[in-house]
DNA sequence: TCATTAAATTGTT
DNA sequence: AACAATTTAATGA
C-alpha cells in the first residue's frame, strides 16, 4: 500500500484526486515486473489496462512495412501510456519492449473510465498528453527520412528529454550508450560515434553511465 | 577510511 | 563480436 501511494505521488494526474478517487485507484492498481528484453505488450494484443512506469525504461515501437523498426517514444519512470487502446477498446497498435528490468503499474479500464468521468484534472492531463504525442508524431514524419545515425540518436535523446511526457527527467540522463543504441535502433558502436559527434558540436557531454544535455534545442535540429 | 576486487561501461578494432 | 582501458560499486581490513 505504501508503494502504491509513492507511485501516485509521482504521477501528475493523481495529485488533485479527492479521497474517493485515490481510494479507487489504490484499490485497483496492480504491479508487474519484466526482465530486460521482454516484450511487455505484443503488437495486436488485447490488453485492457492503462499502464504506468514505476521503474525502468521501455520503448514503444512499431514495425514499418519493410520490417524496419520505428521507435516512437521512450517510457521512463513516471510515464503513463496506452490510453488510446483503453478508450477505444481495441488491440494495441504498437509493441512495448523493456530496455531495462522494469516495473509497471496497471490500472484497469473501469477505474480509468471512472477517473475520466469524475476528475477534471485527469481529463486535462490526458489532453496535454495527447497533444504532446501528436507533436512527436509530426516531428517524426519530418525526421524519419534520409537521416543518418547522428540525427537519429539526437532525435532519440530529444524524445527522452521531452518534459511533458517525462516530467522527472533533467538535463542529466542516466542511460548507457548501449541503451541509447537499443532505443535509436543502431548498434552501440554507431551510437558511440554519433554521441561523440554530438559532443564535438557541444550539444551533449558524455559521462560514465550517462550523458549531460548541454543544448536541448540544438539536439532537436541536428541533421547530420 | 583505504585498498582490493568485481562489475559495468566505454572506446576502438 | 571481441578486446583493452576506464569508472563505479562492493567488499572487507
Amino acid at each position: 500500500m505504501e508503494k502504491k501511494e509513492k507511485v501516485l505521488l509521482a504521477a501528475h494526474w493523481a495529485r488533485e484526486l479527492d479521497a474517493d478517487g485515490l481510494a479507487r485507484v489504490v484499490e485497483a492498481m496492480v504491479f508487474r515486473s519484466y526482465p530486460k528484453g521482454t516484450i511487455v505488450i505484443e503488437l495486436g494484443e488485447m490488453f485492457d489496462p492503462w499502464v504506468g512506469v514505476v521503474d525502468g525504461l521501455l520503448k514503444m515501437r512499431t514495425l514499418s512495412v519493410d520490417g524496419k523498426e520505428v521507435s516512437f517514444a521512450g517510457l521512463h519512470a513516471g510515464a503513463w501510456f496506452g490510453e488510446g487502446s483503453v478508450l477505444k477498446q481495441e488491440a494495441r497498435q504498437y509493441e512495448i519492449v523493456a530496455l531495462r528490468d522494469s516495473e509497471l503499474a496497471l490500472l484497469n479500464r473501469d477505474t480509468f473510465m471512472w477517473l475520466l468521468d469524475h476528475s477534471a484534472e485527469f481529463s486535462r492531463f490526458l489532453v496535454y498528453q495527447f497533444n504532446e504525442r501528436l507533436g512527436q508524431f509530426i516531428a517524426q514524419v519530418q525526421y524519419d527520412r534520409l537521416h543518418g545515425p547522428t540525427a537519429r540518436v539526437a532525435r532519440t535523446l530529444s524524445l527522452l528529454l521531452n518534459p511533458v511526457l517525462y516530467p522527472n527527467v533533467e538535463d542529466q540522463l542516466k542511460i548507457s550508450q548501449e541503451e541509447i543504441g537499443l532505443f535509436a535502433g543502431v548498434t552501440r558502436s554507431v551510437a558511440n560515434q554519433a554521441l561523440k559527434e554530438l559532443e564535438g558540436k557541444g550539444i551533449v557531454q558524455l559521462e560514465y553511465g550517462g550523458i549531460r544535455i548541454l543544448d536541448a534545442d540544438a539536439l532537436r535540429t541536428v541533421e547530420d
